[in-house]
DNA sequence: CCCCTAAATGGACGCTCGTCCATTAACCAT
DNA sequence: ATGGTTAATGGACGAGCGTCCATTTAGGGG
């Protein structure tokens, strides 16, 4: 049936050009996409392996020949959503070099960002967060992402205290961190319930209130 | 088999007094309990009717005369939740008419109090949290105890609006609201995510300083 | 061109899920 | 006592779950 097959990319590695063909690596990707998608859409307690497959259009071993399982395929799937992130997170700034305090901003502006907060990742992002008190496996993920963000927002507040000189002040940067990421998080709980009226501009604004308040230098 | 009934309360209403007999409230709220408690040890996608009865002690058609299915009972569970969470924090709030300011304080203080945040009702909060984009009959008991909250504190906050005479900054008593509200939310999540290191009084102050930022004359 | 390896298929399997109902037990009114 | 009403039991049931494997298909090396 595919007769025109002149136009693939013959690259060095065994990777197929185009569909029909046997193409592990973009089937396993394919199994985990469609994890997500069922995910955000039927809910994790209605995401079934028949579910699954049938949006990946791909036949029920899969699962089973890739990950060995059903729960291995949601660890997967909780991984590459959590890399997705910080892939994402990087792009938008990278080349973002101003000052401390533009770089928190930034980060912030990044976390709220239609990219990285929408329908779809809050919804996977909280029936992960749903199940995981049950499975540490996928804990762990949800958690590297709570702490790489974490690292970077005390570093840089961290600064922010020894350039303005709050010597008096030792938990500043700490409570800073810490008041920034809650916000963070708990922005993203509210974006679910009032996705309507979330508005981002306005979420921006508080978390840089907040930050006004404890260096008014410097936001 | 029961021969010594005598010390029973004869009350007004048809409630039994020691258990052996028929009581169907009392076997309600016993499903309901066992219901919360799967969910907080076993996850929510581990709590099958199986467990629930085990753990009830009731027989295996008790979920269908009193509840009509497993979903129902798990709504029913998701709305008691909440309304013990509002008996809680109106028990802790009774009588604390101090100054406005002190009220919300009151507010965030019972809200991470040992006995509404805790590792049992942070775990059932994410996990009904977790499944309510896909059930909505669960999201409207999650949405009514936010909606609850965000009524207080924007009346209160309001007030001290008004005290203060900020008149030229319309959006304050907002951001106050959705401020403080995003926090207490954060925090949950960090609670479950950093129990051992979770800090009451830490968490408390953070709040505060957003407050303080807002309001230097009040907090 | 054929063979070997690995990818992919899809149905069969055993199991557990939630539902439901025939039956029994307890209470109350008469 | 007795009969009627309702709570409570627990097993039977079909449906759907996740796993796994015998089989087929595709690609690359000899």
């Amino acid at each position: 049936m595919p007769k025109l097959m002149k136009d693939m990319e013959k690259s060095d590695a065994p990777s197929r050009g185009r569909s029909g063909g046997r193409q592990p690596e973009k089937n396993r990707q394919l199994l985990i996409d469609a994890t997500l998608d069922t995910i955000a859409i039927h809910g994790i307690t209605e995401t079934t392996v028949s579910r699954i497959i049938e949006r990946a259009a791909l036949s029920r071993g899969m699962i089973h020949l890739h990950f060995g399982g059903k729960d291995n395929l949601l660890v997967a799937a909780a991984q590459a959503f959590n890399e997705a992130y910080y892939d994402e997170m990087e792009r938008q700034m990278a080349g973002q070099s101003d000052t401390p305090a533009e770089t928190v901003m930034a980060v912030v502006r990044a976390d709220l960002s239609a990219e990285l907060l929408n329908e779809r990742s809050a919804k996977i992002w909280h029936a992960f967060r749903g199940v995981a008190s049950a499975n540490p496996e996928i804990a762990r993920f949800s958690d590297t992402r709570d702490f790489r963000l974490r690292q970077t927002l005390r570093q840089v507040f961290d600064r922010i205290v020894e350039d303005a000189g709050h010597a008096a002040e030792s938990r500043l940067a700490r409570d800073a961190t810490y008041g920034t990421l809650v916000m963070m998080e708990g922005m993203w709980t509210d974006f679910l319930t009032h996705m309507d009226a979330f508005d981002r501009t306005e979420a921006e604004r508080i978390v840089r209130r907040f930050l006004t308040g404890l260096f008014p230098d410097s936001f």
